[in-house]
DNA sequence: TTGACGTATTCCCATATGGGTATATGTTGG
DNA sequence: CCAACATATACCCATATGGGAATACGTCAA
């Protein structure tokens, strides 16, 4: 077998860079693929991509506009993914933390 | 290019299902590398990888006991993620997210 | 109708994955 | 020193990636 999908989840759709611009910059409201090639300086063809393994996943949902696709960020495709780390809070939040980090540079110190 | 390596950061390593799994079972506690074997039911070989990816990117610490390497947890490595999801938490939390779900189901019908 | 525009799709390719299986490495007890 | 044990590595393989470039598709303006 081969590494998941990217469309599988949330999960594997947010490990890739580019589509977390995308989803940062639809946070401030929608765009439409020119808007983003624009702002995030990439090529058409990779953002249309990009989004259409978003779309996949759920995490952004189209609007047509004349010759115009607008896209818009759907949050809640990423609940998941935090409740996961959530469960993780405590392990940075306390001082715990710290320690960890501490032993941690006394155990490997090369 | 291809995909970028599960090793680059937190992300592309936990987005995993096995890994994930891993560090549940590790935030429960110390474990040695035949423990996670009997409790995930995978292959010895496939964890000890596994492992090796989570210990690239941080996200766990070994420690040697005899012949055995207990490995620990270490959430710290995912705030990162934690704190960038948690911009998009409204999108969530209030009652945009109930809104935007259903605008969704008037567009997109099929 | 036609051409320009906005976006999606198709190819090509180098790359690394994750599982399976076999084996190397390291540690301990006797 | 050796055998059993615990873990790590090395291979082999099918698979999909993400970028680049070219092109198909759909829509608008004149």
């Amino acid at each position: 077998m081969a590494r998941a999908a990217t469309t599988t989840d949330a999960f594997n759709a947010v490990a890739e860079p580019r589509r977390r611009e995308i989803l940062d910059v639809l946070a401030a409201g929608e765009r439409s693929v020119g808007d983003l090639v624009a702002e995030l300086g990439l090529a058409q063809p990779q953002v249309s991509k990009h989004l259409k393994v978003l779309h996949e996943v759920g995490l952004v949902a189209v609007r047509e506009d004349g010759r115009r696709r607008l896209y818009r960020l759907n949050g809640g495709g990423l609940k998941p993914i935090h409740d996961w780390v959530a469960r993780f809070e405590r392990h940075w939040e306390d001082r715990f933390g710290v320690l960890d980090a501490v032993l941690e540079q006394m155990e490997e110190p090369e």
